[in-house]
DNA sequence: GTTGGTGCAAATTGTTTGCATATAA
DNA sequence: TTATATGCAAACAATTTGCACCAAC
């Protein structure tokens, strides 16, 4: 999903619901979704620091409530990567689209992937006790094999040994 | 486990610490397994709620530190269980065990299970791009069928299944 | 007696909110 | 024109920490 067609989705998310677009509005999602940048699963934090490299003016909150607004409109999915990630991370999203995660645990290389017999299981497990699946969440820790790995340690994926 | 068997895990990490076994933490690790409580999941304050009905004396941050702990010695496993959930809620593990989760978004009802095709799935992918399994999380969000579902709003007070 | 533990209150951190001003519709 | 947004600072809530006193070893 490109910037264009997220500010889309949000203008008329806003629209029908009476709110405005404005210029943060939309810097806030065009960053949010830069191809250079989308795929980093950012915290409020660093969507912030990306933000104000484009326009300084731009505040703390003003950030919370547009992110708040793209998990609303379902442009945003909150994600607590990282067992001991303290802040919650925002990544975007395609509305229809689905995937869960691979984590490293040394380097924080994190990878995406969809798997549909998994899928299917977890239907099939929530039909069994009765419930009616609307989402899950899964992700996968372990050790990557990337040869720089180690090498880039981040603090996002680091459990206690 | 009991807590019986959960306090002497605890206490042979503490020598192996040169930590103190104390009164607060052999009351705190007993009532985080006590039959009756061990399936809620619960959260620091909620632990320390019941810790004071046996103990007032006992302080907020001995209970945090405890639990901390706990999860060091992997007899407590940090969750974030409903997605709107703000407190990190905690629960009783015994080492080499695991499971899953099914969530019901409108009650909070949680029901446990383990499913030997998804791990298998699992580790099949992680495999494939390269990584070697250390641990996962799978939380599958949804609607139960219970017949009171929707008459207990909050995920702390839920019925023992 | 020494080292580590506790309770308290204060500090920190991520996030939210109240308010006066600015701006889209 | 009028409702909604913004930026700032203050408020919040969960968690952590500094410190003087206590207690296990």
């Amino acid at each position: 999903m490109t910037s264009a067609e997220a500010l889309e989705i949000l203008e008329g998310y806003l629209q029908k619901k009476g709110l405005k677009t404005t210029a943060q509005r939309r810097l806030i999602t065009e960053v949010f979704f830069d191809p250079r940048f989308k795929h980093d699963h950012p915290s409020v934090d660093s969507l912030y620091q990306h933000v104000r490299t484009r326009d300084a003016s731009v505040g703390y909150a003003t950030v919370y409530r547009t992110v708040k607004l793209l998990v609303e409109c379902r442009l945003a999915t909150p994600r607590q990567l990282g067992p001991t990630d303290k802040e919650t991370r925002y990544e975007p999203e395609a509305p229809g689209e689905h995937h869960d995660h691979l984590v490293c645990l040394e380097c924080g290389f994190i990878v995406e992937f969809e798997n549909e017999e998994i899928e299917a299981l977890q239907h099939q497990v929530a039909r069994h006790f009765g419930f009616a699946i609307r989402e899950h969440r899964m992700v996968i820790y372990g050790n990557c094999s990337r040869a720089d790995c180690e090498r880039r340690p981040t603090a996002e994926a680091r459990p206690t040994p």
